[in-house]
DNA sequence: CACGATTATTTATAGATATGCAAAAATGTT
DNA sequence: AACATTTTTGCATATCTATAAATAATCGTG
């Protein structure tokens, strides 16, 4: 229980099964596991291991590991452009706040996931039929604001 | 651009675009765009919006968006919200006259039932697909009305 | 519109985290 | 082993973030 190897996998051991909360509180619980460091240290640690600090349900914060395949993309930032929606779309007209997307049969699922994943400004919800996405924009969004954030997904979406 | 809402789907946009490393640079960013705040108050958005903060690849800090589903599972840690696996129900919001309720896959249809069942004063009408509720609101009813009349058959909104 | 209740915000500050620098270990090389 | 090189660490502190308390703004209802 010595090198540094070892304390990187008491960490995230501790990570993975308590709620922690703080780097003091790490640290005890380390010191408990006869790990004898400090918080500078610690902070080092963590930021190797690309621990996250958020915010927990229950209005405390918690640390997270970074152990699932999408977090990983998400830390990686800028993860735009690999999956782009493969074409289907059809057209796009609005209507106040809704936006109707047409697309080829059975493409409507698959374009709404695509969007949803995206997490786009103005899009509050989509709901999908078989050819049809009913779309939900936020207030204060225009119409060619949505367009335009469609457009990052959909680029078959600008010769319209 | 003035309230609230307005200001949390900025913060989303802005940290999902550009590499953000601490509330300063993001206030800066947010002053450009004509929000005025203190760090105080970003503080709490970003703990509300449960975004994080990890390293980033190139050795400097950057906020992540907790965008992904298995993220929020694990930000949650062990405890996964009994509420929503019981009930299905995930999250409710507003654009003018309707409400978007998100579900668990497959669940908006149970609930959408549910609700058309009871005959709320405010439900119009619903519309439901894999995991969301389109809800058409009566003219003259609030987004608080709506959301208390529905608290009544789907307690777990009560947390949000 | 006025009042009570809730939510949002600021200020001031406490609390938590990151880091420059120097020292100490560890590792590698001849 | 002696020396150079790289890695790890602690100390002290700067930087960054969260929060209590007070105030302001907003909402819902009579």
């Amino acid at each position: 229980m010595k090198n540094k190897q070892n304390r990187l996998n008491a960490i995230k051991f501790i990570i993975a099964n308590e709620r922690i909360g703080n780097q003091e509180e790490l640290l005890k619980r380390l010191y408990a596991q006869g790990f004898d460091l400090t918080q500078a240290t610690l902070s080092r640690d963590l930021k190797q291991l690309k621990v996250a600090k958020t915010a927990a349900s229950d209005g405390s914060y918690i640390y997270i590991l970074p152990s699932s395949p999408l977090y990983k993309r998400i830390t990686k930032g800028k993860l735009v452009h690999e999956d782009q929606v493969r074409s289907g779309f059809v057209s796009i007209s609005f209507s106040a706040n809704i936006a109707v997307i047409k697309t080829r049969p059975g493409y409507a699922g698959g374009i709404a996931y695509d969007i949803d994943e995206h997490d786009l400004p103005p899009v509050l919800a989509t709901v999908a039929g078989d050819d049809t996405i009913l779309l939900v924009i936020r207030e204060n969004y225009t119409h060619h604001a949505v367009k335009q954030h469609l457009e990052t997904i959909i680029p078959e979406m600008k010769i319209m």
